[in-house]
RNA sequence: GGGGUCGUGGUGCAGCUUGGUUAGCACAUCGGCCUGUCAAGCCGAAGGUCGCGGGUUCGAGUCCCGUCGGCCCCGCCA
């Protein structure tokens, strides 16, 4: 077999008059009866090729044969193309490939559906056929993406003097936190491994151990449902330093996301990144992810409402809770449709309702207007920055809760109505979360970061006061609305973390059962630390522009955790179960379902 | 666990509100014509268990119930 000489995207006209041996898939054919034309394609790009009668008769009789897909090997000669017919869209676009000879090396069926861009194929069918999708160069270049700031993480990282150590998949399944896939031992029947939501306590040992500087990209596993934007198994940038504060991981992190951009987008970011405090992101944005790429931001008009006749705003104010806005901006021609739509979406969220007021040059048109006096419109509009020709959207309820659903409004708005510019890249910390939630269903505290956390210094009394109170030594790294890392100073003290345990209504035997090895740890010698982890696959969802990461995932799962082109989960041989010393009840026939038969027949 | 939305030739959609001849359109496919296309063009043809199951009805793509699957969201995701 004759080599391939050159790949489908390389050649130019420096390369005219050059002999190639050109391999790849067919992408289009363009008969002109006397005359074929093919878009040749591999994964560096495409060529034209041209079939004339005049180059040679019997190889341009026979190319009729070629259809989409079909592997070939074409010998020709590289010429320039005749003048005006230079295709300025393609890089490969000044020359073209005449054949002399072709070989098919694989012929290919009618593909379910066209190995283009903008694909109009369900989800569904671009899963089940995963390797024609794969093939389309969209997401080819995603995976090109992916690869490429793998690259970077590794040789930034190494350049900071930090090792890749890997930690296991098969561990001991731990509480808190989410639900673990689990894994049956067959040695010791009866019990199981789990697969690790994160490395967390590992990399913790490995400070202790002395490592020092660790970093993994590492596969993790929650089993718990999905969104666009979350995958039951996905990837991690872990990273862990010891002998560090905040700063220091700041830095890290920050240093990273320049290098990133840098090489991949050729963006500089601006550093040190905007730091806001938990209490700032949700008064301001409504959420503890915000978008900094467009204002809008919520504004508390409680005081100022707080005496007004209208009694859904004073008996909010009276049981400590807030009237707060937003201000969207020139949208006073709102129709009832829309603005039916905005109540309509915060109603979904569990919220309460919404009141609208449409800024006029002669005052207010609302609703509301007759419970509010001339001075308190005055002072909204002051407040809000409101002009003649705005609409102020106003919710009234629970601080916490009406700061979220104004959040999420937010961001709705944000998209729906294009305030976020193309191409534009916002990061910020978000630091000073509490260390503890209370979980209403268990009845007790549990760790808003995870349990290693350490507290703020300074908020021992509050311990015992209003552990609720307390704050954390955690940050989240927030990028155009989405979480891409989040992390903590951990607690390197036996003291410290035992009494978190205590705060988390852990025993002491509980946690020596179930943390033992880390507790135990801590004792001799653990040196103080802190780390990161960054969400892999969001990030490089967010370089490759793209919104869902399933489209930088190679072979993702359906948000109901089934993979669509091998049909996993599946069922496994009574064998397979009872050298695990596995019976399964039989839940299929309780559920009458029988799905996975029906899947396997198509 | 809950809510929303979708499922119709290979693909993307229309038809469903108001049940009634032969389920319509575009792209792809197949055949013919065509020497400069690059979303090629023109002419013609073939291609349908309307996701699956049940019910109502003289009659169901259309109405009802259930179920499976895709997507989005809430809960959940330390």
């Amino acid at each position: 077999m004759e080599n391939r000489t050159h790949t489908c995207g390389e050649l130019r006209s420096q390369q005219k008059d050059n002999q190639v041996v050109l391999c790849g898939w067919v992408d289009s054919r363009r008969d002109h009866g006397s005359l074929i034309f093919i878009n040749m394609r591999d994964i560096y790009g495409i060529t034209q090729i041209v079939f004339d009668p005049a180059e040679n008769e019997k190889t341009y009789a026979s190319a009729r044969e070629l259809k989409p897909e079909y592997v070939i090997k074409v010998t020709g000669k590289v010429r320039h193309r005749p003048d005006g017919m230079v295709n300025p869209e393609m890089a490969t676009g000044e020359i073209e490939v005449i054949a002399q000879e072709y070989s098919i090396l694989n012929r290919a069926e009618t593909t379910p559906f066209p190995i283009i861009d903008n694909v109009d194929a369900s989800e569904e069918l671009r899963f089940r056929y995963r390797y024609l999708d794969l093939r389309r160069p969209e997401l080819q270049k995603n995976m090109i993406v992916r690869h490429k700031t793998s690259q970077i993480v590794r040789q930034y990282l190494t350049g900071q003097d930090f090792l890749e150590i890997e930690t296991p998949y098969l561990m001991r399944s731990t509480p808190e936190g989410a639900r673990d896939y689990l894994v049956p031992s067959r040695m010791q029947k009866g019990k199981f491994y789990a697969l690790p939501q994160s490395p967390q306590t590992y990399k913790q040992i490995l400070m202790i151990a002395g490592y020092d500087r660790y970093f993994q990209i590492v596969k993790c596993f929650r089993d718990e449902d999905l969104r666009a934007e979350r995958q039951p198994e996905f990837t991690q940038i872990d990273i862990e330093m010891s002998f560090v504060s905040e700063q220091d991981v700041f830095n890290i992190a920050e240093g990273l996301m320049k290098q990133i951009f840098k090489d991949l987008l050729d963006l500089e970011l601006k550093t040190p990144f905007p730091v806001l405090s938990y209490d700032d992101a949700l008064n301001t944005y409504g959420s503890d992810k915000p978008d900094l790429r467009f204002g809008m931001k919520i504004k508390d008009v409680s005081k100022i409402v707080a005496e007004s006749e209208f009694k859904v705003f004073s008996t909010t104010v009276k049981n400590s809770g807030i009237i707060a806005g937003l201000n969207l901006k020139g949208k006073a021609d709102y129709s009832r449709k829309q603005i039916d739509g905005l109540n309509n979406f915060v109603l979904q969220l569990g919220g309460k309702g919404v009141l609208f007021a449409k800024v006029r040059t002669d005052g207010w048109d609302s609703s509301i207007k007759k419970f509010l006096t001339e001075k308190m419109m005055n002072e909204i509009n002051h407040i809000m920055e409101s002009e003649p020709g705005d609409l102020l959207i106003l919710i009234a309820g629970d601080r916490k809760k009406t700061m979220e659903l104004l959040g999420s409004l937010r961001s709705k708005l944000g998209k729906d109505e294009n305030l976020i510019g193309e191409n534009e890249f916002r990061p910020c910390w978000v630091t000073e979360f509490p260390l503890l939630e209370y979980d209403e269903e268990q009845d007790r505290y549990i760790a808003m970061h995870h349990p290693f956390t350490s507290p703020n210094e300074g908020n021992t009394e509050l311990f015992e006061s209003d552990p609720g109170a307390i704050k954390a030594r955690a940050y989240d790294l927030v990028l155009n609305g989405y979480e891409v890392a989040g992390g903590s100073i951990r607690n390197h003290n036996y003291e410290t973390q035992m009494k978190v345990f205590d705060l988390l209504k852990i025993n002491a035997e509980e946690a020596k059962e179930k943390f033992g090895f880390l507790l135990d740890g801590l004792k001799y010698g653990a040196p103080p630390h802190g780390g990161i982890a960054f969400g892999y696959d969001r990030l490089v969802m967010i370089l490759a522009g793209e919104n869902s990461i399933r489209n930088v995932i190679a072979f993702p799962k359906t948000t109901s955790a089934l993979s669509l082109m091998d049909n996993s989960p599946a069922e496994v041989d009574a064998k397979q179960l009872e050298e695990l010393g596995i019976s399964i009840s039989d839940f299929r026939i309780r559920n009458g379902r029988n799905n996975t038969f029906l899947r396997n027949e198509r």
